[in-house]
DNA sequence: GCCCTTTTCGAGCGCTTGCTCTAGAAAGTC
DNA sequence: GACTTTCTAGAGCAAGCGCTCGAAAAGGGC
């Protein structure tokens, strides 16, 4: 994932940077950036907090390594579906299928960034990385759109399906059994009618 | 709003309840939760944390009782178009054009209980009021979706509105000017579709 | 082998947190 | 006006927080 250097000056660090980063996501994204402590951290990492804060400086800034590295995962196993060239309406079906397993996948986690959008607003550098994370799903759900309808429905219905996509993540985090399946069922109903509308 | 007991024995409290519950709320809706410190209600509520303490319990209890004044709130505002005897598909319009107003008034808070979905998962209680609020919006929707459509209809759209509240909610906390407003332009041009192809 | 750099380790610092305690003040009751 | 009951004020407690520090350890360069 990272690029990491060839040689290194001193004691060898004795943990790879990456299985570090994933197990802080992991922590942040279940329990919440505020909940995880730094010594949450230290038992989850298997590290001191000496060589955490060495590593990457404090608390906040493995939060923010840790979105960078969460963005990847989003898009290459979600966004794709909507971003790979000759995507349309079928793409955003696509996606919305694959949003259905990867919420299994992570049950009662939701999303980190959609979790940072209620909880870290006093945070100037955060707020600006979750406003960049709703532009990116917009415009990878207006791209595909585009594809399919002109450009003034493309627009409203990209914003129609933003607003379920995050709403369908916040449910996710507290949702019941069957609750998000219940929603993506509905969702997938709406965006069935407008294929069905559409010229063949 | 909540029914005082007509009489008490020894020295009678100072502050309005409902007062300070408001001011609680503003704060927990405003700040977040865990973000607001116990020094900050006494500050905003003018009133020490014994005081507070005495009337409440604790932070927690504080803030479930403003749980409780803002879903009534909620209800008053923007339910009853839902609610009131005879609301159809055209409620469901009034209801997020009400919503669209009550999310400028309220700028940058989103949504007390969406915002506890996310940051508050460990507490058993909260997430029990969180899910009946999702329950109380989804039921609302479907009470009047069921007037404009069949069943199966009405159940799978009253999903995808439901998704789409959380979501304008969520978007509304740390949204840019105008991201708001774009996103319910989206799901409203959704709902004229949906009366469009009703029968006049 | 010895330096130089970096990491690791464990202790612990200063501060904030939610909450409590004690003393005294303010009412109703008789 | 004593007595009871409740509330207020302010200090302060124990625990937990993010973070740091000094010393030891582990490698590469010469």
């Amino acid at each position: 994932m990272a690029d990491h250097p060839v040689r290194s000056l001193g004691r060898p660090r004795e943990f790879e940077l990456d299985e570090v980063l994933d197990s802080a996501l992991d922590l942040f994204w279940k329990r919440g950036f505020r909940a995880t402590t730094t010594r949450d951290l230290e038992a989850e990492l298997g590290i001191t907090q000496s060589s955490m804060y060495n590593a990457f400086g404090s608390k906040r800034d493995l939060l923010l390594a840790a979105i960078d590295r969460y963005e990847a995962q989003v898009e290459k196993e979600l966004l794709v579906t909507l971003t790979q060239p000759g995507a349309d309406l079928e793409g955003v079906d696509r996606f919305f299928s694959r949003l259905g397993r990867w919420v299994e996948r992570h049950e009662h986690r939701g999303c980190l960034v959609v979790n940072l959008m209620a909880s870290e607003t006093g945070d100037d550098v955060i707020r600006g990385r979750v406003v960049a994370y709703r532009k990116k799903i917009r415009s990878a759900l207006h791209g595909a759109l585009m594809r399919s309808f002109d450009a003034q429905t493309a627009e409203l219905r990209t914003e129609a399906l933003l607003a379920a996509v995050l709403g369908l993540h916040i449910t996710a985090r507290t949702g019941q059994p069957g609750e998000v399946d219940r929603m993506l069922r509905g969702i997938r109903a709406e965006i069935a009618g407008w294929q069905e509308a559409l010229p063949a």
